[in-house]
DNA sequence: GTAATTAATTGGAACGTTCCAAATATGTCA
DNA sequence: TGACATATTTGGAACGTTCCAATTAATTAC
């Protein structure tokens, strides 16, 4: 049934020319005859030619137009937004992508990167899994392919970077928080030793003590990074001697398993508690109440990594980059100080 | 820097054997003496070898282990974990994937798909675009490369699919709700001209019927099949002369729009107004109230993709085979039904 | 009419692997 | 020892492209 695949050779001889023409042709080089081209492409729609790049990427010189993404968690929309942006970008540079999922696995995801290439990518953008070391990038950056590390940074490893402003990001909302009347403010959500966790704490614990208030560790209550445990951790905050009156959450995620965890325990959010969120994800604004919270954007970095990525693939340099993205708070209804909102009792 | 890539000629003059012998090594075949293989594989790690498959696929009877995935919207949760499943699948087979958003763009799909045929995928998973036609998974077909489509079908192409049983699905949702005592059940959110969307109608209508109710137009509700679209379609719906007390919405993330509608509303969904889903998304769990829905275990269906596809490709054979998946329905709280739930006042 | 210039085309080596057929080494049996 | 079987190794052609250097054709200048 499926003849031997169709080759530059089956259309040169079909069209009566050489096969260096042909490949002249399918690289639109100015150097053939108007004629000869339509002829040759005329044979290629008929013999249904499909262009092997794998045979074109053996030359040395040829890039792949391959690149690799790995995330830590597609499931949580922040990333799948954050690839999106990136599958933008890349679909209209011509350049089609492997994306993985690590699942916060570092055996996964080495085993995808040695896989990636194998497969001969141009470039990695990798949210690297929790645990990741230097020494998991380093054989890429030494064969000269370009890393960007999103979201994450790997220390110690010699690439590029492209992460959010943490701890601006937080102490910005908190300090929000405090403008509002609220000075027991928890911080709720994210797993605790990470880097990411560890700066936004900071901002939240700087932005208390400007104001004057107490930063005590027993309102900073990790769970995972999840609506599961948003709720967990709302549950217990509410439990503690003297509830908190608000919260920042590690992320969107945990922000909506506050909320739910609130309306669980009869409390609404908004009016009874102020919640602030982090990431910004789509379904922030469309909530109800709408999410107050640090909008990192995950489609436009998703965008700018890829465009960073495709810089350092273009002009064949190496040195890495460090990018802080700034963020800015978005004032909606969950903090109580959208227009839409109930007045808080605090 | 980049000094040029190290080939198994390389490796074959620094162990002092031939290139057959390294190729033989590389594919851990038994005919190769134990000490060779010890010493060429010593080398293979000294010099940082990395194998190169694109050469390797050049041989026409080689297999790319390269497959690709093409969803329609990476955004909504429901999709993200569908490519999961999938990707869990693919990565322990041995397999890498493109993976590629189409955005509902059937001309992006086009040039993705294109792209991925040059690149050599062995298969294809795609969840296609509204609009698809079985004219542009033709040549896929016509050159033997499975394809699978998943969720959606396509008239008329002649490809393997595995889809949910929506109507089935839906007809139970619409006939638990009614044995809750509603009979006034709307049908919101969704895309009216989809197949999914008539499918998932025609089984609320004929639940409606069996029960001896009335099935009016009025109450199908469609819009976009997203939490904004759950939210104005409930606005329309309770702005009816009699609207309805109970809903089935066209998924999870309109379900959870109109959750959000509900309490904007000043209703509360599961105590003042019946809410069942579709899909079962891993928020329904979390959500409050929990989400009453139409499981159809996005994950495991990624799952069952994959292996239907990875089946294609090892067995060779090129007839379709058509798997509609069974769906359950998994009532929770926010229909009403759930324990921890208030009392309908319907 | 010949030389020089420009425009088009082309053969063949190279890219890094696999795999066949053939060669060599090792062991066994009479 | 020779004849055979078995275990291991190997040269070289192929896979489908690109690109250099060289060729041929067409045009212009003198």
């Amino acid at each position: 049934m499926s003849r031997s695949r169709v080759t530059v050779v089956d259309i040169a001889r079909a069209a009566g020319v050489s096969k260096s023409t042909v490949s002249l042709v399918l690289q639109a080089s100015p150097l053939v005859n108007e004629a000869t081209r339509a002829k040759v492409n005329a044979v290629i729609r008929e013999l249904g030619y499909v262009y092997n790049r794998g045979a074109a990427n053996l030359r040395q010189s040829a890039s792949s137009r391959i690149i690799g993404i790995i995330v830590n968690d597609l499931t949580n929309s922040f990333f799948a937004e954050l690839a999106v942006g990136m599958d933008m970008v890349m679909q209209s540079a011509g350049y089609v992508q492997f994306l993985s999922n690590s699942a916060e696995s570092v055996d996964r995801q080495r085993e995808v990167v040695a896989s990636m290439r194998e497969h001969g990518i141009s470039g990695l953008i990798i949210s690297p899994a929790r645990g990741t070391e230097a020494a998991d990038l380093k054989p890429l950056a030494a064969s000269g392919i370009p890393v960007v590390s999103v979201v994450r940074n790997v220390v110690g490893a010699k690439v590029s970077s492209l992460v959010s402003d943490n701890y601006a990001g937080a102490k910005a909302a908190v300090a929000h928080l405090v403008s509002l009347g609220h000075s027991r403010i928890a911080f709720l959500g994210g797993i605790a030793n990470t880097t990411v966790f560890a700066e936004r704490v900071q901002g939240w614990r700087d932005a208390l003590v400007e104001a004057g208030f107490e930063a005590p560790d027993m309102l900073v209550i990790g769970s995972t990074a999840s609506r599961a445990g948003g709720v967990a951790a709302i549950e217990r905050a509410l439990s503690l001697p003297a509830p908190p009156t608000a919260a920042l959450c590690f992320n969107d995620a945990a922000a909506f398993g506050v909320c739910d965890g609130l309306r669980a325990a009869g409390r609404e959010p908004g009016r009874d508690f102020a919640v602030v969120g982090f990431d910004d994800v789509i379904e922030a604004e469309t909530a109800v109440p709408a999410l107050t919270t640090v909008s990192v954007d995950p489609q436009g970095m998703g965008r700018r990594a890829a465009q960073l990525l495709l810089k350092q693939i273009n002009t064949g340099k190496v040195e890495p980059e460090a990018i802080v993205g700034s963020v800015r708070l978005v004032v909606r209804q969950s903090c109580g100080a959208g227009e839409k909102a109930g007045r808080m009792s605090a």
